[in-house]
DNA sequence: TCCCCGGCTGATTGGCGAATCAACCGGCCG
DNA sequence: CGGCCGGTTGATTCGCCAATCAGCCGGGGA
């Protein structure tokens, strides 16, 4: 931090330090204690910049709120549309990449996910601000259309509801990372996070794929032998 | 305190009619707005009742939430603890039963299911009373308890860390569950309830359970077979 | 009849926290 | 050097809403 960085001249693509300092601040301590559990004096001293400076970098709180999920989201947003739409991928390719994504970004910032699962994913609806509600059942959708198409190429069995298709893997995949959020899982170890990704991946394709045994468990025998030793299941026996 | 109630007679069982009016209209308006987009005038004005009165019933409004949840959750955890660790049943037959349990509150009582799974199941965590989030954690923990003891008997595949199965399972009858509360799916009939039960159940089974084709499939071809034509699936364009 | 008592009422209070604003600082330009 | 200006500060204001409380009403018992 502070190189002066040239006040006067350029600094058009260059968003204020300040500004993003205190966006991380906000994605950090509304990771700890919750949007409403907190008040904006949290994330200024988090920020380490005095409690004014916040309004003027954003208009009030919940632009501030806004602004981390937007970015957040958005970007998630972008890359599972990239995979979900590319249709040189499979079915499978495309849920595998789905996990991925998310799993991705948990890995490179666990807190900014938490935000979005928390305040996007799970925000209390009613009332509330019918964007960030609206972002998520849009995301849903666009799953729910990826789903429809692969019914029409007999890729996904066509007794299922597309729709419904797409609340479960993103059920799976919500509930999956929470389990890691909330601490239900007390290995957080990047390979545990690895692991949980596989597992979801397989187990939903196995549920919705046509036919009996996918290529999904073949790969997935394959890789559980090449690795040795389990880490972690299959103690009981 | 209060046990007083029974002023002229019997009415003994009869817990304070009004004390249930309140409670009801709680519920109601919590479903509406959320927990924290509301105000006690607001459940007041639904119950039809002075403002003071909800506080000559409750000590504060977080404990009537809490009173609202405590009814409602405890109310399916034990239905679902019976339907778990009844040792009579196959694992399909608990799974089936646990979404069984799951629906049919929301049939009943959709508006109860939705507070539920706003305020517990999807609670900011944080700084939040822990007794919400605990429930929660407690029941998924229970879950996954059966999980493992259905790896002891080979009847979940051996691979799989139970505590994700469990995650997994509730994952995907939330978010179906959510998918009718938030409206994605415009079909809210008793008919499209059941059929997205069942769809659930059968792909986690099939998902989860060891072999390729399982009793579940069987059944469900059955099913499909004998109900004549399916009401949904297949005519998208 | 009158009084007592518990359920019930709703205006009032108190605290909290979002949002404002007047003042401050230090660089830069004329 | 002096005045301007954008970024920065934090005490102050203001509205909202949970929670309180003083008192009302109606029935039942003496």
């Amino acid at each position: 931090m502070s190189q002066r960085q040239s006040k006067s001249e350029a600094a058009g693509n260059r968003e204020s330090e300040r500004r993003r300092t205190i966006l991380r601040a906000a994605i950090d301590v509304f990771a700890r204690k919750g949007y409403h559990g907190c008040r904006i004096a949290d994330v200024a001293r988090e920020a380490g910049v005095a409690y004014g400076l916040v309004y003027h970098y954003f208009k009030n709180k919940d632009e501030l709120l806004e602004t981390v999920v937007e970015t957040g989201w958005s970007g998630f947003v972008s890359r599972m549309r990239a995979v979900a739409e590319d249709e040189g991928n499979s079915l499978e390719q495309k849920v595998r990449g789905i996990a991925d994504v998310a799993f991705e970004a948990y890995r490179v910032d666990p807190r900014a996910v938490k935000v979005l699962i928390l305040e996007v994913a799970r925000s209390p609806a009613g009332t509330q601000v019918v964007s960030r509600q609206q972002a998520y059942l849009d995301t849903i959708r666009m799953a729910a259309d990826m789903f429809a198409r692969a019914q029409a190429t007999g890729e996904l069995r066509a007794d299922l509801d597309p729709m419904l298709c797409a609340s479960l893997l993103f059920g799976a995949i919500e509930l999956g990372l929470t389990a890691f959020v909330s601490g239900l899982m007390e290995d957080r170890s990047p390979e545990a996070l690895e692991r949980a990704k596989l597992q979801i991946a397989e187990s939903f394709l196995r549920g919705v794929i046509p036919g009996a045994a996918t290529s999904a468990e073949a790969a997935w025998k394959q890789e559980k032998v090449s690795s040795g030793t389990r880490p972690k299941a299959g103690k009981r026996s």
